[in-house]
DNA sequence: ATGTGATTTGTACTATCGTACAAAAGATCA
DNA sequence: TGATCTTTTGTACGATAGTACAAATCACAT
């Protein structure tokens, strides 16, 4: 109801809105929720602060709109790969075929916007480090579906492995996810300039390699009392 | 040059600046840096909003005293654990040794306070997830030290693998750790409460597992050309 | 051209922020 | 006890926060 493309062109606008939605998640992401004022925002986005209240009413209904705009597109994404991924047959391809398409989309773009994934992966990070309370939410009503179908599709892959440790292994992913987009300069200075942290298909890579490895890790259960066998040979 | 403790007791005051310290990393690790006034931390505090400036001078001289105050002893202890584990023959073994020597100061007592270890990686684990100045300047020159040593250590018991990609599985461990004490209660959810994200034992155990067998999988230049070979058995 | 609804601007209001500072209270020792 | 230093309190100031709202401007169908 807000627009009326009636005219010969159906979009050609400068439109404010979708720059102050672009800043505000630039900000947002970097800086954190409450470090950002509207007036931020505005002078980013080139508007008028009032502008902001006008299309979102308070800056929580801005927040809002930001995880609107992504999250469905982000999932739908994600249930195509899942789905893709869950067709390959042999275990060991599955396994890695799930954890790239959980992977993947948080990195590339997640909606219409270009790299656009990351960016908002980064403020999911950054909201739920702050404990916000409207992320949290939305988080939970519309992330966990598609995590409890992740975590099903890799215990298909991996039935010796008790469903606790996947749920546990499944949260170390996501969470070193995130901290790769929110610090990805640590990646190349530890590495002394070997590694670019910052360049997505090198995480995601590493992130896979690593995550499939840690979720084909022996059950805790029996690893604790009886003695683990090696899991890699010494050469 | 605060105190004079010339009388016949040490110490015995009720020593309202470590009140204000202990209230001020609790706020912020679980609301952030911004978004905690300084009103409200002499208020959780018992304390008059003008004695934190009295101790602190500023909001960031308080937050930086927060990190002088457990930035030492964290490493040292750290220090001391990885010098235990490298002591450790087998190769495997030492490689859990070394992780778990990592993980298991940001989960327990960091310092003299009881449980202070937790509370202070999840104020790390915020603060890095908001791009916070003054924390990112004493990380990078405090722990950065640490974080070659503990890389140098794996890399020892892991020779095949390339340094770069142990410092992409180190990155993943410390996001995973840190996400492990941001978000708890996620884990409980998602394992529809048959695990305790809030049980740092668990937490432990589980993330020394997971990282180990991330840390032993086959580098990721081999991996891509060649056909990896499967890490665990099918039955 | 003109009227109408959507959008943008400018400004103002109230609340709260970090910080400063003088006065009060408490502690310590000759 | 009285002098001196440390600590706590109370209050105030300027800056900035989120938001509201009327006026100005724009887009466009008639």
């Amino acid at each position: 109801m807000v627009r009326k493309p009636t005219s010969k062109e159906t979009a050609r606008k400068p439109n404010m809105r979708e720059a102050i939605l672009a800043a505000a998640e630039e900000l947002f992401a970097t800086n954190g929720f409450n470090a950002v004022s509207v007036r931020d925002i505005a002078q980013a986005a080139g508007a008028n602060p009032g502008s902001v209240t006008y299309h979102f009413k308070t800056k929580d209904g801005l927040l809002l709109e930001i995880y609107r705009r992504h999250c469905g597109p982000m999932n739908l994404r994600r249930s195509e790969l899942l789905a893709a991924a869950k067709r390959v047959r042999d275990l060991q391809d599955r396994l890695e075929a799930v954890v790239r398409a959980y992977v993947a989309p948080a990195f590339t773009s997640g909606s219409d916007l270009a790299g656009g994934g990351a960016r908002f992966t980064r403020l999911r990070a950054v909201m739920s480090a702050e404990g916000n309370e409207v992320a949290r939410k939305i988080i939970a009503q519309t992330f966990d579906d598609t995590s409890h179908a992740f975590i099903d599709a890799i215990h298909d892959s991996l039935p010796h492995v008790p469903r606790t440790d996947i749920v546990w292994r499944s949260h170390f992913l996501l969470g070193a996810l995130y901290y790769s987009l929110v610090t990805p300069d640590r990646v190349s200075r530890l590495s002394r300039g070997e590694a670019d942290g910052s360049d997505a298909a090198s995480a995601i890579e590493q992130l896979v390699q690593a995550t499939v490895a840690a979720f084909q890790a022996p059950a805790l259960d029996q690893a604790a009392p009886a003695r683990r066998r090696p899991v890699v040979s010494k050469t």
